[in-house]
DNA sequence: TAGGCCATCTGGTCCT
DNA sequence: AGGACCAGATGGCCTA
């Protein structure tokens, strides 16, 4: 099941944080709308709302007295919101980047965060295989770089399999495929055509 | 309706 | 000390 093609979704920013369990803020009395009027899209009042009332997150421990140590102690979270907000964002920015770059056959299908990792990792893969196979063909024999190119990825290659067998434990079977070039090449094209198909 | 994906909040930890 | 980073929690939106 996959959920492509969505319009980005963006909820408000928070004002506060003043909402704790205890004294639950009533569901009508938010000062969020949102800054984005509904153009066609479905508005998030109700999401907004959520943030405002501290939902969304784990709980504030519980209402601590009133003072101006209070105020500043909120004045600070608000300010680390904002500085994460604006770190996912450019984390997205960067994930979107990323899916420009790569090549895969439905432009019209977003691909989900997981998507553009693992396509991006093999795409990569295959490209380095790729060059391996063009630089040692066009070099054969003991000069140029291909053979030392090849040294240096197998290099690469036996030490992520041993890695990967750590984590892993005994289930290193697909270590052992992925070490063959072609065999990137082969992953990346049939997992385009996976993405494509929605499986 | 369930499940996938996502945005946001939040507290802890690491780093400068 | 303050900001960056991270992961857990929560709830909204969307599709099958």
């Amino acid at each position: 099941m996959k959920t492509k093609n969505r319009p980005p979704r963006r909820r408000a920013p928070v004002q506060h944080t003043e909402a704790t369990p205890g004294e639950g803020t009533p569901e009508g009395s938010l000062p969020n709308p949102g800054p984005e009027p509904s153009k066609g899209l479905r508005s998030r009042p109700a999401r907004a709302a959520a943030g405002a009332r501290g939902e969304g997150g784990r709980r504030r421990p519980g209402p601590s007295g009133p003072g101006s140590r209070r105020d500043s102690s909120i004045q600070r979270r608000l300010e680390s919101n904002e500085r994460e907000r604006q770190r996912m964002h450019k984390l997205n920015n960067a994930f979107q980047a990323l899916r420009e770059v790569i090549p895969h056959v439905r432009a019209d299908k977003k691909l989900s965060k997981i998507e553009t990792l693992t396509l991006a990792k093999n795409y990569i893969k295959s490209l380095t295989a790729t060059i391996l196979t063009m630089s040692s063909s066009r070099l054969p024999g003991l000069e140029g770089p291909g053979p030392k190119l090849y040294q240096h990825y197998h290099q690469q290659q036996q030490q992520q399999q041993q890695q990967q067998q750590q984590q892993q434990g005994a289930g290193g079977t697909l270590g052992a495929t992925e070490a063959q070039p072609q065999g990137h090449l082969q992953r990346y094209s049939t997992q385009i055509h996976s993405f494509r198909e929605g499986t």
